[in-house]
DNA sequence: CGTGAAAAGGTTTATTC
DNA sequence: GAATAAACCTTTTCACG
């Protein structure tokens, strides 16, 4: 379950996470190793689980998802039963993209993203319907000005342990 | 730049977020066509923009980054310099993950990956430093309940035009 | 553990219907 | 447009240093 990831690990990462279509000899150049070792990593990577979904990004507009809405949501039901109700309803959501219990206040945020403003609202009675929240606030995102998935694995330590 | 999107397209998408990593072959059989139609679109829908970068999902916790903080911010400056420092600031800082510009009371909402809460504070200490804002609140997240970068394409109307 | 070559499989182009 | 086939490139395995 846990692995040992060394400087050349996070290099081979960094060039995935960049550019996953490259080839095995792309990456070993960039890296400054060869094929084979290079393959044996990623095997171990992905076995591991550090490598998880190869996927692709799509763009959201062209696709009609033009809304994007961070919902802040406080709860007074506290209950393992009401939890575990909550959490599977967010994950069946397909337009929850994110989901987070948080430490304070505010006990959820989500980012929801949907085609327009009445989808959002049949999502929101969906929810509320479906369980009891306290109080729910929705921010509507003007602009997305930076959206990545990428881990700044450059900037890091050399790694103690 | 724009691209009229059938049905069949989207199957593909679908296929693809689901699985970058699959063949042609593959993905011509999920989705009921053949290679050559279902590589032309593919090839069409990259050169429109609309399928992306082509990435995977790293374990964020494995790689030592086990803190992700929501961040809100008011500010009272809107001019367009102000703005222009503001939105260099975040594009350049690797451990912003998100970044959008939102309506109504609070002006910005960022998702920020980081190794610690002491990492999360230099970051903070840094971004106060080099533009002004009027006031930040940090939620800090204890569970990542659902993350993805999926939108669901299958849930969607055949679209209109 | 890395190298290099061989086998298997995939992508991309061109041709034909 | 779609199917077929050929050329090319990549991945994956394996034997050897």
């Amino acid at each position: 379950m846990s692995v040992r990831i060394d400087g050349m690990d996070r290099k081979i990462l960094a060039e995935l996470q960049r550019d996953a279509s490259q080839s095995l000899d792309e990456i070993a150049g960039r890296v400054g190793s060869s094929k084979t070792p290079v393959w044996n990593r990623i095997r171990k990577l992905k076995a591991a689980g550090v490598i998880g979904q190869q996927t692709v990004l799509l763009d959201a507009e062209a696709l009609g998802f033009e809304a994007t809405f961070f919902v802040l949501i406080r709860t007074s039901e506290h209950e393992a039963e009401w939890q575990m109700a909550f959490l599977k309803a967010l994950r069946d959501r397909p337009e929850v993209q994110e989901a987070h219990r948080l430490a304070g206040d505010i006990d959820y945020i989500l980012k929801v993203r949907v085609r327009n403003a009445r989808a959002y609202d049949a999502f929101y009675q969906a929810l509320i319907s479906e369980v009891r929240v306290h109080n729910v606030t929705a921010l509507l995102s003007m602009e997305e000005i930076k959206s990545t998935t990428m881990l700044p694995l450059e900037a890091q330590a050399p790694a103690e342990g």
